[in-house]
DNA sequence: GTGTCGTTTTGTCCCCGGGCGCAGCATCCG
DNA sequence: CGGATGCTGCGCCCGGGGACAAAACGACAC
């Protein structure tokens, strides 16, 4: 009896909508304090500490206290991965005709430390295609060509090769195809948000995983990558 | 607050002991019992079958009604790596000092459909290290040697390419590196059953995935796939 | 030092999810 | 056709997990 208590226990820390709340508004790859969680998740400072102490303990989360505060991350890519794929599983439960969590969530987010959605998913489509990956032990691995053109491109592809991956597929809850995890999705990702080419969006909860393309990030993003995206127009989900 | 609520529910799913302790037996791969499971999990008839009710409404489980049995199984392998990846999260969070499973369970079991433990990390190994398979889109492909050898030894390699993926990657709970899944797992571990170079564990849960070599079995997958595995030595698990 | 802010601990209350037994229904057996 | 078997729906009961308020604690600012 002792492993399907385990397996029980680990799905428990999920299972609860307030830390799951918390969990998805983790997901968008920044620490947050306690007391941020807790509004997120609607629940009183207190509870939010008892939920937070619970995920820290299923090694969910980490913490990391800074004078009065205490910042809360994802503890690894791997829980990055996990919550990914139960969202995935849920959307397979009950296929929803009507797309309920604003457009913005599904034309460009965050999963984790790096790009998901639709421009996630021609992102990896678009860098296949033009020959700067090819598959690879578990992944992809840029071709000499790709190499060469991710660092005229500004990407920090040493920074990338130490990553425990290089680049791998990760399935895309939304789209159901995947787009690109691993390393090279990070430094791409910081990238876009570092050159102001994508701005992260304000709200709480949810909303805060949607990224958003400024102006001269449809321009770049086209030329640099052949990526398709409309500028901000979506509504913003209402969490 | 729609998606959150929406990973809750599906976590909430698995987050249950019962329903866990049933997941578990169905991970063995075979299609089992309301009653079996009900037996199983140590838990009333009546209970098993509200329980059932909501896997499968969740779409972690499919019914088949058969005369007056109705048989459970997993929905697909989606399911499968997503509690495989839970059970590796639960051992992260609390490392165990002591395997507290049964060496049985760790030297040779099936996930799902394909074979785990000691034996699946091996097996895969032993097709990588032989030259059998060389990385390909998201998994491995046959070579032209492979795929020669592997029609040699029996394996139904055509059903193996009908398959979503045909080889991939799954990480192993236990050991903690990957071990072989996809339609070409599944040829194989069809094959060490049906030869009877394997055989499935009598026992109920847990250890119901736990398959032991036969004497032959030893021998055979030694020859075959440059495995080495011990007879049947170690305990079953005590579920 | 004193006040404020963020977090955690403690205590208390409340609610609902899950347990079983029993009855009902379908199926197979002789 | 009657009895045994397997599964499910209904009703009732119980226990524990999670909610908040209040208070304690530590850190910062002035």
């Amino acid at each position: 009896m002792a492993t399907p208590t385990r397996l029980a226990s680990a799905a428990a820390l999920i299972a609860h909508p307030a830390r799951a709340a918390m969990l998805q508004a983790l997901m968008a790859g920044e620490a947050l304090t306690a007391g941020e969680l807790a509004r997120t998740a609607g629940i009183a400072p207190s509870t939010a500490s008892a939920h937070l102490a619970a995920l820290a303990g299923g090694a969910l989360v980490v913490a990391h206290a800074q004078g009065r505060h205490r910042w809360f991350r994802l503890a690894n890519d791997d829980v990055a991965a996990i919550l990914e794929s139960l969202m995935g599983l849920a959307e397979l439960a009950r296929p929803a005709r009507r797309w309920p969590h604003g457009e913005a969530l599904r034309t460009a987010r965050t999963c984790w430390d790096h790009l998901a959605g639709r421009l996630g998913v021609a992102l990896r489509q678009g860098l296949v295609e033009r020959g700067m990956l090819r598959p690879a032990l578990g992944g992809w691995e840029a071709t000499a060509a790709g190499h060469a053109w991710l660092e005229r491109t500004g990407v920090d592809v040493a920074a990338a090769r130490r990553a425990r991956r290089f680049a791998c597929d990760c399935m895309d809850w939304s789209e159901r195809r995947p787009h690109l995890g691993g390393g090279l999705a990070r430094a791409l990702c910081t990238l876009c948000l570092a050159r102001g080419w994508l701005r992260r969006q304000p709200g709480e909860g949810l909303a805060r995983r949607a990224v958003v393309p400024t102006p001269e990030g449809v321009r770049r993003l086209r030329e640099a990558f052949g990526v398709r995206v409309e500028a901000a127009a979506g509504q913003a989900a209402s969490d």
